[in-house]
DNA sequence: TCAATAAGTGCAACAACTTAATTTTTGAAG
DNA sequence: CTTCAAAAATTAAGTTGTTGCACTTATTGA
């Protein structure tokens, strides 16, 4: 589940260099901003583009050049996530094992924009309340899934279809949802990828 | 998976009654058939909803009446399906066993479904090459496992969010997805099934 | 027979999204 | 500093899925 907020910290986020691309990124978050804020205020449906488009003050041509469709202004940096993802398995240090990996993923990144950001349970909400939102939030979470089974697969030198690989991908990604619900989500979470590594190198 | 093709045969379908949900009924099966045959011939993203009312001789208005949005014309019978798989576990014969009595709708319903239907290898191209299809069919499917799990631990008196369950209804409607690559999927079907069987004695 | 109800119609409208032609902005070469 | 090509944004005019509304027609049950 991706924040709503905007990057302000020098991130992992590619840094846009050259002015161009700098300007390029203003708008587009500019947009979404505008859309997450009145969004949250009336409701996903009630909202239309042309609004979102005047308030950011951008031509819907604009707006849809940035983003395919309406859903993916609620998902603003998604992409990047999925990103992070991977690249947090396929760039882990030597000798860490792929689980491992993702445990620490999941307890920095993960975990830090969910309980730094007070508005997330309100985006929480307006995804849970919106049926479009919520399709679309299940397809990209399986697409995520997807993605980081082949990863492991890559990693590890499994089969491509290893049905072991898209298990781990499966709760490696479920654990931090399910975390959430716990009193203690940073133990919940250390402890459910205890589990994962054991399971993992019994059977690698 | 739903098979696309027109109800022929006094099927466990709800028999119209009366002359006007007969009509009903007819209409609706119209609409479905038409919209089927223009997009197996010309593709689901080049046919619109306007062509597919005339070719059925309604109004657009009379088409979302039955079908409320343009991705339900494509899985026709798909709430059908859902009705008759809940079915086969609520009322299934004293004695048997659940995972059985899904095996037999399996092998029953689904793969029949499959191999008499001539045009289902052109149905499940149609929904595999399109994305908005696809997307919906997975949907479908998430929300199908969620019913089947709900009424498997009805039936089974286990916790409504036992995970057991849900694992169940997962593998249940992945397994004839599975067999339909397999040589035999008669075989697959009966073994998989197999599998799953005793699995659930010994944890239930 | 008659009134209630449900199915269907026609049309206009809206919102999401596309396309094409045009203008502005920007990075960099001359 | 000027010039120029490409990227970004705009304007305007569609197309398409979907809905609202006022209305007709057919079926039913009393």
């Amino acid at each position: 589940m991706p924040s709503p907020t905007t990057d302000t910290a020098t991130g992992p986020s590619p840094a846009p260099v050259g002015r161009r691309e700098r300007k390029k990124a203003a708008t587009r978050q500019a947009i979404a901003d505008a859309a997450l804020r009145l969004f949250l205020e009336r409701g996903y449906d009630e909202v239309g583009i042309r609004e979102i488009a005047d308030a950011a003050d951008v031509s819907t041509t604009t707006l849809f050049k940035h983003f395919p469709v309406k859903e993916a202004l609620v998902f603003d940096e998604d992409s990047g996530q999925e990103t992070r993802l991977l690249a947090a398995v396929r760039e882990r240090p030597k000798g860490q094992s792929i689980p491992a990996a993702l445990r620490e993923h999941a307890l920095t990144t993960r975990l830090a924009a969910a309980d730094s950001d007070a508005g997330f349970t309100a985006f929480t909400n307006l995804v849970a309340s919106t049926p479009a939102l919520r399709d679309y939030a299940q397809n990209m979470w399986l697409r995520h899934t997807a993605a980081l089974a082949q990863a492991i697969a890559e990693e590890s030198g499994l089969a491509a279809g290893d049905p072991i690989c898209a298990a781990l991908a499966h709760f490696a990604l479920e654990a931090p949802r399910a975390a959430y619900a716990h009193d203690n989500p940073r133990k919940a979470i250390t402890r459910a990828f205890d589990l994962l590594e054991h399971g993992w190198s019994a059977l690698t």
